[in-house]
DNA sequence: ACCAGGTGCTAATGGGTATTAGCATTTCCG
DNA sequence: CGGAAATGCTAATACCCATTAGCACCTGGT
């Protein structure tokens, strides 16, 4: 006990003393129903040497064996922890952490290898030492997603990804349903003209969604409410022309798709004498999680991430369970709605409004 | 590729193709310098094939033979994700998940069977799972640590503790010496009377510690410079009567171990019409991560918590090689001051000043 | 011709567990 | 009392890799 590194105790051990062969140990700890039976008296002598002798199972040789580990890995396609993604990680480890203790679950955090975040990389399939992982990141590496999915290990991404060949388990946030629902919203306080805007191409799976949500919103062949447009920025810097567009086009309302994005309008429009919602009503699709120093009580959505963690666990646990392997594979995650302030119903009840024109500044300003 | 589990190349299957044994496998892939050696065309043989099947080493297998797993567990003994606990245990986290990955290790969060925190738990020490463990925690289960430390298991508590008995490996935050310094401090900028106040009994050893450094810090022959007691609160209603306690034996600085005292103080202070630093000086030794809502610059101390993290990390992983078992196992990191603006020199050279009695704001704002 | 020493590889083993076929014993039932 | 069925366990094997002893062959020296 004191002294030395005293090799642990192995059930051949176990089994030496309580005088059974070393597969009885084994049968007594994985409580199988299947087939073998072992007597309570057996049982409850091996479980009292277990017990005396502080044995515990060795991972390797479990998993190796074919086993389970009651171990779930987490696996991040960007670094965890530089600082800047923080705020964007934790609520996720939070609801793992949370719903893997209840289900008696540890969590492996992979850190990859240094250098270079692969999950097949020379002698590093690590991932194989968990019962299965789940997988974060916003800009994954697909080809290893689908290598991952052919291989058959069990994973479920959490955020809403969509590879080529056969699907892959995953637990999004309903951005679709959200937008949709705020979209719907500012038609329903009274504007004619919503522009949805982002910065940044769309093609990021979840910017998808978003989109499609707001299509949604907008009923298609309803004269009144004709369909927004989608625009695109390049970089915030371009703000100052789509504010520009806005006015042209008599837009009252905007679903802006990043935070930044809805800053940068309001200062633009701000600076301006544009007043938000006074003069345009501004709907955040991107949670302002962790933006320092922004007191605006948006309206938008709020990203589930806790809970997304939570489901994800879960669902990756029952796809452990084999009979359940082909269980549904996709759940979504209501994104709740922030009802904000910075929606209201449109300046002027049908008629478009001039903007006003006072001594200002010009538009055009980089931040 | 695309179909079935598809089991994964073995050494076995390179060695087949490559037409050599599985050993000669192996040994290609640990380029041993010790007794074996392999043609160099053999090796580019064996490789070329190991390339061509895709061929990732087991990783199960690789530490059963081996011994080691790569993987350092972290064990808290308090929950590490109640929301509460999140800002005090995040950095820690983040520093070792920054030394793992240098280092090559993964990290296994114990999270703990729900309802219970012990490491010893019916037999099931899930710590052996891990090559060695960082602990954490505010209130450890001290029996257990003792109990963990006689096992033999290699672990590292990352904060100052000390048990009955050997001593245990850890890194902690030199909290004497940040103490030391800032109270020396105010004694340079010219205070006399400095007491030394807490919320709740001092037997954490971080508190402890503090208290150390604090009379160091006071000359005990020097008759200009009288010791300042220690003041403890049960509560920080009691505040008020710690103020009129500050006022009536003429102190000029207080050294406040809990950033809420401190906040308390300074609130309390300036609906009095005192001013700080004008009237008070006041460090604060716990550091003000994650308090909202509070601006005013603390002069006080950062614990230096990624940096133990990381810190910690390393001493674990020189723990477990065998050689080095018998190194330094303590380590300290030093803590960083924070200049701040609460403290000035006292307010009347060498007398005592009446507090002020005017109906106005002091200079710090309280946001 | 013989041996010493070197070279390049293999056979064998160990590491801890899970699983399965199967054996020995007991109980049940007619 | 004989056979069937149930009970309770074990022996054997697979899992995949690292390590080591040692074999077969070759070279160079005497």
């Amino acid at each position: 006990m004191t002294r030395g590194p005293a090799r642990r105790p192995t059930q051949a051990d176990v089994a030496r003393l309580a005088d059974v062969s070393q597969a009885t140990v084994s049968l007594v700890l994985n409580e199988r129903d299947a087939g073998v039976r072992i007597s309570p008296a057996t049982r409850e002598r091996v479980l009292s040497v277990i017990r005396e002798l502080g044995y515990v199972a060795n991972a390797s040789a479990r998993s190796l064996a074919g086993g389970r580990n009651r171990i779930i890995g987490v696996y991040t396609f960007e670094p965890v922890f530089p600082t800047t993604s923080v705020d964007f990680y934790f609520p996720f480890l939070l609801g793992m952490e949370q719903e893997a203790a209840e289900l008696g679950y540890d969590l492996l955090l992979f850190t990859g290898v240094a250098g270079g975040r692969q999950i097949f990389r020379d002698g590093s399939t690590r991932l194989a030492l968990a019962d299965g992982a789940l997988l974060l990141g916003r800009y994954p590496n697909v080809e290893e997603i689908e290598q991952l999915r052919d291989s058959g290990y069990p994973f479920v991404y959490v955020g809403h990804r969509e590879v080529s060949g056969a699907p892959i388990p995953y637990v999004a946030a309903d951005y679709a349903r959200a937008t949709q629902r705020l979209t719907e919203r500012l038609f329903a306080v009274g504007h004619e003209r919503v522009v949805y805007a982002r910065i940044g191409n769309g093609d990021a799976q979840p910017s998808r969604d978003r989109e499609k949500g707001f299509r949604r919103a907008v009923p298609a062949g309803d004269l009144r409410r004709p369909v927004g447009p989608v625009w695109t920025l390049e970089s915030p810097d371009e703000v100052a022309g789509l504010l520009a567009e806005i006015r042209r086009a008599g837009v009252t309302a905007v679903v802006a798709e990043q935070h930044v994005l809805a800053q940068e309008l309001l200062a633009c429009g701000e600076r301006q004498g544009m007043s938000v919602p006074g003069d345009l009503s501004i709907v955040v699709l991107g949670d302002s999680t962790g933006a320092r120093g922004d007191d605006t009580p948006w309206t938008g959505l709020v990203v589930p991430r806790e809970q997304m963690g939570r489901q994800a666990t879960r669902l990756l646990v029952r796809l452990l369970k084999p009979a359940e392997e082909e269980a549904a594979r996709c759940e979504s995650v209501e994104c709740p709605l922030v009802p904000g302030a910075t929606v209201a119903p449109p300046p002027v009840p049908s008629r478009q409004r001039r903007p006003r024109r006072q001594p200002r500044q010009t538009g055009v300003s980089t931040t």
